[in-house]
DNA sequence: CTGAAAGCGCTTACAG
DNA sequence: CTGAAAGCGCTTACAG
């Protein structure tokens, strides 16, 4: 029971040359299969075979080498959490925070890690496509797409499993999303407001290239028509942009009694400029957000809005990116929203 | 000229067989050989090869296998940015994402992937580590290191190479820091709120098992010796934090003039809890924070405060990394910090 | 400059 | 239940 200990030059001087199964398998007197067997749930090792490599994987500090391992499975046992926006909007809003904590926690049940990567640059979106398709990952969940940015079809090509946060417009046939019914959420809160007596209801939305821009934008207008066009102003989901996109409201439509913002970031902003204009919220106007997040609550007032169930999100685009991985077609799941009244609509 | 295609089950229905670098060979009509060489640096390889093997890449869409690869050169090509702490925390506090953006575009520079993990339970830590020890990566920058931390002493005895941010208490001898000279920006800000006529300035510390905490406690006590306990209480960083800390220095010493808030989000917290209480910043209380974040400039009045040199630190800490990597000994790194004077004291 | 070969550390039929 | 062996896709001396 020899534990043959040759000197490997590892690349590294400082750490001793790590433990392999083999070692494992010299200390506790069986072969490298059977540790192999333990490792991987323990069909096929009796009891005392099981017992001998505990003892020799304690012993020894053994840790499987993920590499050996992913080079015969082929999995790696880890996915890409991939935003695709510039840094500060990771820190900004709070929603890439509740996706984060859904989407880890899921894959933790599943004992896959989620890896971060932030594509704020081109070049960026060069170096993440090309570690992500050299098998660091067995797929990416790919946040916030924008229309016609090329990383969508670029990790499409290439084969890796892709699941979307969002209708990924372009995409809806032959890419997994999932989605919250954002056109239906919008319509939820357009009608609303009119049920509380609003007649000239503005709108800011999101970035016309995201579904979430179109999709919000459509339901305002299946409730109320193609409204009067000084009514419509976008934004980009940042708390400036809310306000920004607020102001240019009140200076184009000054008499209007509602605004739907289509985040609760930029509803923020909203209720600042309009705070600013001497309009009281939401007595003069009233301001309906979109999110249900952290966000809402702590403005004051308190946002009425939308919620989106960032958990089932979560979990749904988990599930669909483990189904892709494991061969099945793409598919699509929409989620129901909820309107929240809360103190300003 | 003919490329094999075996039908492998590759545990995914979905893409068809990746292309190896046999395959890549077999249509240059070189030796695999010459490929590895070709793409590791291209010595030694013939301008009629390297033609030949570029073309053959561009034909197959061929991209090199990073497990295949990691397990010969026993190099992972990525280092994990570990933030050890609640998961909120990396959005509320801009510290992180100045650190997140340094270190991810030096590192960039190497061509190495950065890999952001949040350990927010100690679940996610035992996880965390494992992942980490298992080679994934070479090397592992980790912030917001407490006292007692377990993850720290996990690392080190597994023999991975760490870098901490800030000095990491307990282990300053055996591992790599970089950090910012806390206790001499400490020390400059008490200075200077001195020399502005204070002499009842209270202090808001940060957390007493982080060096920033402890050190930036000691620079207020060179200045002002063992001051009145009243006038010192801690926070942990949030804004929250802050705020109900300055409340209850406000209720503990009525009488001060001056508070040295140890973050810029807390002075943020700080200067809201004043202004609740009917004191004027900075003519009541002059509010001195630390870090010159973001924040600093965003608040009303903005904020004086201390500098830390965020893309030094970043870039000192990757370089520290990279060393311990190649095999070289710990070494720690204190950067310089210097007083901004704004509109808070 | 180039190819043949050994080996990195695992998993998994296969035969017993 | 167990071991011997093949093979995952690379890199890198080595010999030419």
């Amino acid at each position: 029971m020899t534990v043959t200990e040759p000197h490997r030059a590892r690349g590294s001087r400082i750490s001793p040359a790590r433990p392999t199964m083999d070692d494992v398998a010299a200390v506790a007197g069986v072969s490298r299969g059977t540790v192999s067997r333990f490792l991987n749930g323990g069909h096929n090792v009796s009891r005392s075979a099981r017992e001998a490599v505990e003892r020799a994987i304690r012993k020894t500090g053994y840790v499987v080498n993920q590499h050996a391992r992913s080079l015969v499975t082929q999995r790696a046992g880890s996915v890409a959490f991939i935003l695709s926006e510039p840094q500060d909007r990771l820190f900004e809003d709070p929603n890439f925070n509740n996706l984060l904590r859904g989407c880890t926690q899921v894959l933790a049940d599943h004992d896959i890690t989620l890896l971060l990567t932030v594509a704020a640059t081109d070049a960026d979106r060069v170096r993440i496509g090309r570690w992500v398709t050299a098998g660091h990952v067995d797929g990416a969940l790919l946040i916030s797409n924008h229309l016609g940015s090329p990383l969508l079809g670029d990790l499409k090509e290439r084969g890796l499993p892709v699941v979307v946060c969002g209708r990924p417009l372009g995409h809806e046939r032959d890419v997994s999303y999932a989605a919250a019914d954002d056109r239906d959420g919008a319509r939820q809160m357009v009608e609303y407001l009119r049920s509380r007596g609003h007649r000239r209801i503005g709108i800011v939305t999101g970035p016309l290239d995201t579904s979430g821009g179109v999709d919000r934008l459509d339901g305002y207008r299946d409730v109320l028509g193609a409204a009067d066009p000084a009514l419509v102003v976008s934004g980009d989901y940042t708390q400036a942009s809310g306000e920004a996109a607020t102001a240019k409201l009140l200076d184009q439509a000054p008499d209007l009694d509602a605004i739907f913002v289509c985040s609760d970031l930029m509803a923020a902003g909203a209720v600042a400029a309009l705070h600013r204009a001497g309009r009281r919220v939401p007595q003069d106007v009233a301001v309906g957000g979109f999110d249900d997040s952290k966000v809402a609550t702590t403005t004051t007032p308190s946002l009425t809005t939308i919620r989106q169930p960032w958990m089932r999100l979560s979990a749904e685009m988990v599930r669909l990116l483990l189904a892709r991985v494991d061969g099945e077609d793409p598919a699509a799941v929409l989620l129901p929203t909820e309107l929240v009244v809360r103190d300003s609509a």
